[in-house]
DNA sequence: CGAGGTGTTGAGATTTGTCAACCTACGTGG
DNA sequence: CCACGTAGGTTGACAAATCTCAACACCTCG
């Protein structure tokens, strides 16, 4: 886990500091709330056990979901600019997260060069992250957009250890929906689709990638 | 200009320093390339004159235009988690930029505790902006859309000092059905609407808000 | 065991995309 | 300095994708 995480690379001293900063961890039951949009921001919260979705709210109430994190992701890095977050994130599952509180961080940062360069690098992959995000939503049609949701979850499920080919999704279709800005009817079909080419096992939330080179396929061809 | 930039809030020694690291301003023609996506990256830059598109490609070569930058923004971001752009960045008109030294930054940032925040200002402001582009190419209409592009562009033009009511795009229509996951038709044809609505005067890129509560009002209006 | 949340599927409506024709403005070169 | 060529912009008609609404099935949890 630590290899994923913001430690990654410190030596034994500055993890110690590090362990010093990092006192609290919290619990929170499936569908809870880790924080709200507007809340005052003053910790990153860094997942240990469980998964999460954040989501931002438009003006008149419609939510979009805007990630889907899980083990070794940090949340709540959009908080950092206004000293309040802006979107809200909630727990998919049971999910224990690391407190991380941001200006002891800062502090630590500064001293220890590499936990420094680690904390860069997580928020550029976030910006990342998302713009490949604006790239789905922008330029992808429904197949494409969750052959892509489906591929970028196998990787990461594989990177932390799990299996690539099998997963239970943690999202509803209607938040898969929101997040890849599709209605959830439209992500049932697709999922149907998938299922009758033969490319997935679909039961509920139970996945089973039979064809991963289809999907892949979905992607790379000019249409 | 500088209050806007790395530099806000830092003291006079500070500033000195840092601009011992930013000794190179670089100008690039209209359509010329700043980076290019895979370039190695070694720094940020800071718009001084003139603006950019940041764009995303496709593993089947379309390209999502993820960004439009003006004065005083930070482009480049995401280039630090891999240490190689992930997007391309070109110039929209004749643009000169403060060409930032990454490591270097990061060494001065460890002094300067006001500039290291600013940094994590900066990288966290990009992550809530693609958040709201996310929201806007997830759950908005065509009409939406644009009327939300245009108030952005407007508050980024006045915190600048600029007219907030009359302006030139830099983007061709297709640029921005883009950046706003729309084709140039629907780009062309949602100006036309709003002009025949008497909320904008347009000519070519010349734009004339005339009605800015209406624009408003498509966002904030529950359909 | 029952209820409510979740998922599937169908039919028809709506939005946006596609293709095509045409117009306009701008810059380049004569 | 003007003319022309070309990139960019507009508009129309039709096609295609997705959404909407509705009915129903399923599954999980108390």
């Amino acid at each position: 886990m630590r290899e994923f995480c913001l430690p990654s690379g410190l030596d034994a001293s500055a993890l110690q500091e590090l362990d010093r900063v990092v006192t609290t961890r919290t619990r929170f039951k499936k569908g809870a709330t880790i924080y709200r949009a507007g809340d005052p921001f003053s910790a990153l919260f860094a997942i240990r056990v469980g998964s999460c979705k954040t989501a931002v709210l438009a003006e008149d109430g419609r939510e979009q979901v805007a990630g889907y994190h899980m083990l070794g992701d940090l949340v709540g890095l959009d908080g950092i600019a206004n000293e309040r977050h802006e979107c809200q994130a909630v727990a998919l599952e049971d999910t224990e997260v690391c407190v991380i509180p941001f200006g002891q961080l800062e502090d630590l940062a500064r001293q220890v060069s590499p936990l420094q360069h680690n904390l860069h690098q997580f928020l550029s992959r976030e910006i990342g992250r998302d713009q490949n995000v604006m790239l789905l939503l922008g330029s992808m049609r429904a197949e494409e957009r969750l052959a892509s949701f489906l591929l970028n979850l196998t990787r990461r499920l594989q990177a932390r250890g799990f299996s690539a080919s099998e997963f239970v999704l943690r999202m509803t279709r209607e938040e898969i929906g929101s997040y890849l800005g599709l209605k959830l009817e439209t992500i049932s079909r697709t999922f149907s689709r998938f299922h009758d080419d033969g490319i997935l096992e679909v039961n509920q939330r139970q996945i089973r990638v039979l064809d991963p080179e289809a999907l892949q396929n979905l992607l790379s061809s000019p249409c």
